[in-house]
RNA sequence: GGGGGUGUAGCUCAGUUGGUUAGAGCGAUCGCCUGUCACGCGAUAGGUCGAGGGUUCGAGUCCCUUCACUCCCGCCA
């Protein structure tokens, strides 16, 4: 037997009394009653109540024992009398009398407490992670992401697909994210990437031949923090695969995902084939290219019926004029909600910057009119009109603000949050998946004006290759989709572009010369050369999926060892100074701080 | 880089209009208690009120600067 436990702190039941048992754990709760004492031993699978009573010869030590000491009890199961059987953990019917024990891991005072629902200081809990994470919730969560992750595994294995590791080192790429960057030792002067993603070495895995790659891969990105978001690394579930087109990528992500989000949640799928959106119509109906299927308001443009001459709302009439675009919300039912509601929303809206939200009620006596505070710029046809255009009814409200296009999409988009938050029309117990299709190839900075790539540059454009118009780059579109989840965007793919030419000309669109994609992506450029499949994928991200899955807002609850938002972990002490002698080797001198 | 929030005992927090010696719960220490499961009861210790400066007879409280954490914008192909 091991001399350490012949039971985890889960394991006893009716059936083991009388039975002479090794239990060991962590102190996780002592209640003293002076002559008799009950300590609840804690391990990675339960809770055991054990017991000593002042006959022992170790009573007083136990009874002196700091929370959280691990301790080894050697002792014997029996039966908890009817009225003192604990329904809330598995081995309640049962109790170790304990006969001997040993301290196998001694504990000072703690900086926090374990056996609490008390919410700590991101601060402390990250200095003490080791601490946090033997607390209930999180540690769930940390097992719930390693079974999620070793789920995916299995179904991709079933699906077919390869697992292969790349490169952690690799080179920096001109596009997207900023760098991690690492100096080379032997290449003075040179510096390694971390990888933003596998992206080329799953295209060129596909060019070697092996038909249908995944890996659970480290992604690292220097960029600045969000609760969804953390600093420095985070994992996706990377796939590719050859000879495909978009729906068959679609057909595997689909299955994947449902059958994980049915595996390891109760709530339910709003749909099990995912709506596909193209991008522009979820601009102009969500707003975003993330809508939150699980909210019903939809985001109508209106802006045409601004230029009737019977509608006297003169500060929007002229706005539309000068090329603002008018879009609205439409309310089911709202005409008796209280004047605050509409105010609030209003307020609301001036809060985020905007310059309000303006409402009114459709109601009816004789003829239509619109109660509100600019209900009576609109006359009764123009009221028809909006209401046969908007779909609303006698009785709903409608909430419509004008701007240019960008800044009307970002607060329109808020709005329809907001307004279903206030009407509570969104059912938590849902996962409402969708596909976003149709990204546009290409679009322009705001600020420089030059012609960007939206997305992933390797996309392969849509359409007849020999008729894309090059001169009207904005117009491309690419096989390049998102999937979306309760508003969370899940991950980003493409089919990709295979044709080395067509690829030359994509990135002088983009203003890089041929020579500067040869350098820039030479492993890839090149090996489209040498017979390349049509291919294409996506990564879904896995932290994300687990924060849907664990029901958390932030992704540090389901990170085992999470930097804080500055990027240092506090528990390593990382990043941190390093000596004159690894600099020098490294060819890296500092620049002294003023 | 910019904006918001927070910062008081080991932990979680309260602290009125600027006014005597800054409080509570948990934890720690000591004592009492043989059926608890958030055990109960009593006592004790524990504070640079994030830091610095200012206003004032007097600052945890008001003002300025600064730091830390956090949320958001920018950024994240």
């Amino acid at each position: 037997m091991n001399i350490y436990r012949s039971h985890n702190c889960d394991g006893l039941r009716k059936k083991d009394v009388g039975k002479k048992v090794l239990l060991s754990g962590w102190i996780n709760k002592k209640r003293d009653h002076g002559n008799l004492l009950f300590i609840d031993l804690r391990d990675n699978y339960g809770i055991t109540q054990c017991i000593i009573d002042k006959d022992n010869q170790h009573f007083s030590i136990l009874e002196k024992m700091q929370l959280e000491t691990v301790i080894k009890i050697d002792g014997e199961v029996v039966c908890r009398s009817d009225e003192t059987i604990n329904k809330e953990i598995n081995t309640g019917e049962v109790e170790v009398v304990i006969k001997n024990f040993n301290v196998l891991g001694t504990c000072k005072e703690l900086p926090m407490p374990i056996f609490s629902d008390q919410e700590y200081s991101e601060e402390i809990r990250l200095k003490y992670r080791f601490l946090d994470l033997r607390r209930k919730k999180i540690h769930e969560n940390i097992i719930l992401r390693s079974k999620v992750i070793s789920f995916i595994r299995n179904e991709m294995n079933k699906l077919g697909f390869l697992e292969f590791q790349t490169p952690i080192l690799t080179s920096s790429s001109p596009e997207g994210a900023r760098d991690f960057l690492v100096p080379s030792r032997l290449n003075p002067g040179k510096f390694y990437a971390l990888p933003q993603a596998p992206q080329q070495f799953k295209q060129l895995i596909m060019v070697s031949g092996f038909d249908k790659y995944f890996q659970i891969a480290p992604c690292f990105r220097d960029e600045d923090a969000r609760a969804d978001r953390s600093p420095g690394e985070f994992y996706q579930l990377d796939l590719e695969m050859s000879f495909v087109e978009q729906e068959d990528v679609f057909n595997v992500v689909e299955t994947l995902l449902v059958n994980t989000f049915k595996n390891f949640s109760k709530k339910n799928l709003l749909e099990k084939k995912f709506p596909r959106i193209p991008y522009k119509e979820s601009m102009i109906k969500y707003g975003t290219d993330k809508p939150d299927l699980r909210n019903p308001l939809i985001i109508n443009d209106i802006t045409e019926i601004f230029l009737r001459d019977d509608i006297k709302f003169e500060i929007f009439k002229k706005l539309v004029k000068s090329g603002s675009k008018v879009r609205c919300i439409i309310t089911k039912n709202t005409k008796n909600k209280p004047r605050s509601f509409f105010d609030g929303i209003d307020k609301w809206a001036k809060d985020q910057g905007a310059s309000g939200m303006a409402y009114f009620t459709f109601e009816k006596d004789k003829e239509v009119f619109g109660k509100g505070p600019v209900g009576k710029f609109f006359t009764k046809e123009a009221l028809e009109e909006l209401m046969k255009k908007t779909g609303a009814n006698i009785g709903d409200s409608i909430f419509f603000a004008c701007n240019k296009e960008k800044d009307l999409e970002a607060i329109t988009s808020l709005a329809r949050n907001k307004i279903a938050k206030d009407l509570d029309l969104i059912d938590e117990n849902i996962f409402a998946f969708c596909w976003i299709v149709d990204y546009p190839m290409y679009e322009r900075d705001e600020v420089t004006k030059k012609i960007n790539f939206s997305h992933n540059p390797f996309s392969m454009p849509q359409g007849d290759i020999d008729k894309i118009d090059f001169n009207k780059p904005l117009e491309i579109l690419a096989y390049q989709y998102d999937i979306v989840c309760n508003g969370i965007e899940l991950s980003s793919g493409a089919i990709r572009n295979h044709i080395p030419e067509l690829m030359y000309k994509l990135f002088s669109v983009a203003g890089y010369d041929k020579n500067q994609v040869d350098q820039k992506f030479s492993g890839m450029i090149n090996a489209l050369n040498y017979g390349a499949p049509p291919h294409g994928g996506i990564a879904p991200g896995l932290d994300r999926i687990v924060m849907l899955l664990a029901n958390e807002k932030n992704i540090r609850e389901v990170t085992m060892f999470p930097m804080n938002q500055n990027a240092q972990d506090l528990m390593m002490n990382a990043p941190s100074e390093v000596s004159n002698d690894q600099l020098k080797e490294l060819n890296i001198s500092l620049k002294t701080k003023k």
